[in-house]
DNA sequence: TTATAAATGTTATATTATTACATAACGTTA
DNA sequence: TAACGTTATGTAATAATATAACATTTATAA
């Protein structure tokens, strides 16, 4: 078991807004929802992602510019993720496949790099939009 | 053999600033370079960029906002793309591993959705900044 | 050759993210 | 509990990245 990282306030605050909203939420998005509760500019937001991504409480899609609540509730700390995202409707949802992550943490070529951490980003249409 | 895709004059002098580089560039510092050449605004650049990121001649780093030459000589469209990136001096090369590369294009889970497209980004420490 | 698509030029503006500096709250341990 | 170091907060300004809107020109192909 490990322990739960203690958010501050302006932790809490943003990571429920994301966590609540059950898909990605852009920097400015986030700032403007959270203005009622005080947070009023955008290094606080940008302060609290940065956190909350190191500690694998969020994720950011980084070809979306966007932030997501972590899935994966075994997953403390974000050195392996994967992410499904629909070209069409944009949503987007972590891929949890041990025989995928497996692969990826073991993978290694012949630059001599080790590599400590991985994201990647799937693209394609959901099935809702294939359908359309 | 493909039909080699003829570039127009601002996606020649955009491309072949990149390729010559060796390494991956941001778009403002592209635009920085090509200012004697006529090249004025940001979208000009960032139109270049687009097509020749659609025609697959260059890829888009996206945990950096930088792009890079086609290390690649066999991909002419970049529908699977994977880098291997150095947290410390920021070298980025592509990654092609066929095995790698068939994996990851025949990768499905049980969401319904089909993968088009991947990007994968692994990071670490390149040889070099290992052993300092 | 004419019409259609692709590319260019230009200005303005939107969006995303950081620097710099000051202050406050929290956790440890002497 | 006082003193210290660390983490978090507040605020203003600005840097860096990217797109909208519109006019014009060039290339392609029917």
């Amino acid at each position: 078991m490990q322990k739960e990282h203690s958010l501050s306030k302006n932790q809490k605050i943003i990571f429920d807004l994301i966590d609540k909203s059950g898909g990605p939420m852009k920097a400015y998005s986030i700032l403007f929802n959270v203005q009622k509760k005080g947070i009023k500019a955008p290094l606080q937001v940008y302060r609290a992602l940065d956190k909350l991504v190191e500690i694998g409480k969020i994720h950011k899609i980084e070809s979306r510019n966007a932030f997501i609540a972590c899935q994966n509730s075994s997953c403390q700390v974000s050195k392996a993720t994967a992410f499904s995202i629909c070209e069409s409707c944009e949503n987007v949802s972590e891929i949890s496949n041990s025989k995928l992550s497996k692969y990826l943490s073991s993978f290694s070529d012949n630059s001599g790099m080790k590599y400590s951490k991985y994201n990647l980003e799937f693209f394609g249409l959901c099935k809702k939009c294939k359908s359309k």
